[in-house]
DNA sequence: CCGAACATGTAACCTGTTACATGATTAC
DNA sequence: GTAATCATGTAACAGGTTACATGTTCGG
């Protein structure tokens, strides 16, 4: 069984090119979901992990860098795709820190309901147009990832929009 | 500063009447979304931790359980309203196992995908019907929170039903 | 030649999970 | 009386973040 941080070094470097544990953290601070910030004290050890695991393969370094090139060994490819088709997983409902206060934003009095609902449309509608840009930039993988933040943010803001109708009928 | 976990903690004893450790492991125990399985080494230190700084007020224990009422200070429910109204941690991408993994499908053989996105969208489907339920039961905050892991589900649906067009298109 | 980017890795710290340990209260 | 539930808490472990440590290669 992988976790989500190894089933995800998997997927960078197998399938979009990432070959070094450097581009791989490269990868994850890049990437604008916060996932992970691809610190060297996660990303290391877990390469190290995989590759006792016989799920990577890692070459000896090539340079005076100690650059070293990784590779996914068939028993890696194996697993990844276990991980991947792990439907359980993937239709849970992971952290969402927007969820988690939603609820509280409509305790607060009504004049202050108003304020924050529509500062929050603006800011994610800027968040959409920002991940737009980022999408275009990208291989077909990561586009899609992108997509589907795009998507999240499109259904928060329904979300605020509805809870915006409901307080201005209800002012 | 308050983390994710210590601002649901508080939201659970201020406003969703979880006066007791126990019931606020409970409330996460029983969450549909795998925020914290609400384990023992998690909450008791992180409301001692708030307890600390003054957050959180624990009464004396009121039986031979041991038993003890919290409630938020003025500083915690200061707190509490400061992160929630943290609009950038508000809208930042939380981990999504869906979005980890839906690049990767599509590099799977043709019918392999067409499967695999049947597969998909039944289990989403299920997936709603059982939130849907659940949500009934609940009181407003949490009902909020099921409203909008609901959405989510929705939206990978819609990306699911896209997906299988293009795939059948393409056919 | 010099600064930015490339490249690897470790150690201390924090926090969440699992498993353990203990006991009281309640409903049948 | 006894099983389920209520209730608190700790210890070992795992894994992610921050900060540190080191050295190379490349572009101007």
């Amino acid at each position: 069984m992988l976790t989500e941080l190894e089933g995800a070094i998997l997927t960078e470097i197998g399938f979009r090119a990432r070959h070094t544990a450097f581009k791989v953290r490269q990868a994850f601070r890049e990437s604008p979901s916060s996932d992970w910030q691809g610190s060297a004290g996660s990303v290391y050890p877990a390469i190290r992990r995989l590759t006792e695991r016989g799920l990577i393969e890692m070459a000896a370094p090539q340079d005076g860098r100690g650059t070293r090139l990784l590779s996914l060994t068939p028993d890696g490819r194996a697993a990844l795709l276990d991980w991947t088709r792990d439907s359980t997983m993937a239709l849970s409902i992971g952290m969402d820190p927007f969820r988690l206060r939603a609820g509280l934003w409509t305790t607060m009095a009504h004049s202050e309901q108003l304020a924050h609902a529509e500062h929050m449309l603006a800011m994610t509608e800027q968040a959409i147009v920002s991940l737009t840009g980022y999408k275009l930039r990208q291989d077909k993988l990561e586009a899609i990832q992108v997509e589907l933040a795009i998507a999240l943010q499109e259904s928060r803001i329904r979300w605020i929009r509805n809870w915006l109708t409901e307080l201005r009928s209800a002012g």
